[in-house]
RNA sequence: GUCCCCAUCGUCUAGUCAGGUUUAGGACACCAGCCUUUCACGCUGGCGACGGGGGUUCGAAUCCCCCUGGGGACGCCA
């Protein structure tokens, strides 16, 4: 039988990360086994979904690469749907109408709490088999079954078993007769054909009541995977009170969609000491019955040192683009430079731990006009340095070709002829060129800034001390 | 309060199901050193954990019980 998975989260905020993981999970035990992802917006409370939350998730999966198959589906529009289920089950004996107003429920609930009771419907319109008017508010209840008990067998979880008498007589149909959460579930997973549904494991306690629903539809449920939540760096629970709420935050400070994932997919699965994970190895290696019960805490620092991991596997030649809008916004023109942003890219992935670092320590490369350290200025543009700095800039011009090795060799020279060590003059050429003291190594950044950019910039570095 | 889940270095984890191969392995972070033209990368080493208590057993991180601690659920939220 085909995998069928899905993603079905709410639109009332954000998409945080750990949301992402179980998304990232399901996309991933799919793709593992050629099945299908769909993706579910769970908007049936009006008061707090909102369109720009539904975008937002569908951004983010989309940076992520988490596509999905298939339309989406809103349960906005699937209303009709699940009223017209939940009359089947009135007609089938297996729900019923129910006029308890609120304050009674309430009522009943704390009462039951300050006996140390599990606070449930007491069943009172249970078997009334009231049909109200059109005036009358109601809701529409399941009938849970009385006794028996309920054996989820979760793929994560392992075997739980709820006792029928702890579950209780749930709302399916509200008032305004939209359904509530337990319900819509139900009747969507049967219609798209879900055959395994992984999800938080804040849903564990809602398995049972959604196995007996199942059930009453004539349906197997399918089978669930509860994964555990994912803790803030603090070990409490994710809120939009933690600095990084969204996921499109990562991709702003310049982490690579492929490194988020790496990164989640180790919080709380592993694959023996494996450590990086392209997207290909993550699908092939996936194993569902190997996460976690246990909660994960986020860890930033481990986060930037994956990144940094993929930044120094990214092919170059991908570079431009996942880098052009960060350059933009910094008012870099890449495109119309001399250099190769490519080639730059090789000299500095070793020290860039994300794109924005990336972008912003290879500024010198591709503006005109390059800005100055000033202590960085002061230690080593100073008279010593001088002489040397005019022996290299003349060597320089005698270079036919300009390839680093030539720069290498011209380097080589000047230091020999002036008893100095490499750094004494490679120190003052780098703040030269770059503004600064730090690039990646000398000749190749010679040789990246080109001859005529070279020269020039010695040469106002040299005017620089007068 | 009731029900459910969880528990190995600061963090992510291997080992737990099938008890001995474990002086509990790896990774991040941190510290020291090496490499070196800067900064990185890389390399070497160090620090550092089975929450507590009872059992079972020749032997327990691994099995059982209790405690403690954490999390979740108990909604006309999802």
């Amino acid at each position: 039988m085909k995998v069928v998975t899905r993603f079905a989260p709410s639109p009332t905020g954000n998409l945080h990360i750990g949301t992402v993981r179980t998304a990232l999970f399901s996309w991933l035990y799919a793709r593992r086994h050629s099945g299908e992802f769909y993706l579910r917006i769970e908007d049936t409370d009006r008061q707090r979904s909102t369109p720009e939350a539904s975008k937002l998730i569908i951004d983010s999966l989309d940076w992520l690469g988490l596509s999905h198959d298939g339309d989406l589906v809103y349960q906005s529009e699937r209303t009709a749907i699940y009223r017209e289920r939940a009359r089947q089950l009135i007609e089938a004996g297996l729900a019923y109408h129910c006029t308890c107003s609120r304050e009674r429920l309430d009522a009943l609930r704390s009462e039951q709490m300050k006996q140390g009771l599990k606070p449930r419907y007491d069943h009172k319109c249970r078997e009334l088999g009231l049909v109200p008017d059109q005036s009358t508010e109601y809701v529409i209840r399941f009938k849970n079954p009385l006794d028996g008990s309920v054996v989820v067998r979760d793929m994560v979880q392992g075997e739980v078993i709820y006792d029928n008498s702890q579950l209780d007589d749930l709302i399916i149909i509200r008032p305004d007769r939209t359904p509530t959460y337990n319900f819509s579930v139900v009747v969507d997973e049967t219609d798209m054909g879900v055959t395994h549904v992984i999800r938080g494991d804040d849903h564990l306690n809602n398995t049972p009541r959604q196995i007996n629903l199942f059930t009453a539809f004539g349906q197997n449920p399918p089978k669930f995977g509860h994964v555990p939540m994912v803790l803030s760096a603090e070990g409490r629970k994710l809120s939009k009170r933690d600095n990084v709420a969204s996921v499109l935050e990562y991709r702003d400070m310049g982490y690579l969609p492929e490194a988020i994932l790496n990164y989640l997919v180790r919080l709380g699965w592993s694959h023996g000491d494996k450590e990086i994970f392209s997207l290909d190895e993550m699908i092939e290696l996936f194993d569902a019955e190997k996460i976690h019960r246990s909660p994960a805490s986020l860890d930033p620092k481990k986060l930037i040192w994956i990144n940094h991991q993929h930044m120094m596997e990214l092919d170059a030649k991908d570079i431009r683009q996942r880098s052009r809008k960060i350059f933009d916004d910094l008012g870099v023109d890449i495109e119309s430079s001399p250099v190769s942003v490519e080639r730059v890219f090789e000299a500095q992935k070793s020290r860039s731990k994300t794109l924005c670092e990336f972008v912003e320590r290879s500024r010198y490369f591709f503006v005109d006009e390059i800005e100055f350290d000033e202590s960085s200025v002061q230690k080593h543009l100073t008279e010593k340095t001088r002489r040397p700095l005019q022996e290299f800039r003349s060597a320089l011009t005698e270079i036919s070709e300009w390839t680093q090795e030539n720069i290498h060799t011209a380097l080589v020279a000047v230091v020999e002829t002036n008893g100095i060590k490499f750094g004494e003059l490679a120190q003052p050429v780098r703040v030269a060129l770059t503004g600064g003291t730090v690039s990646p190594g000398i000749d190749v950044t010679v040789e990246l800034i080109g001859k005529s950019r070279t020269l020039a910039r010695l040469d106002r570095a040299l005017g620089l001390g007068e």
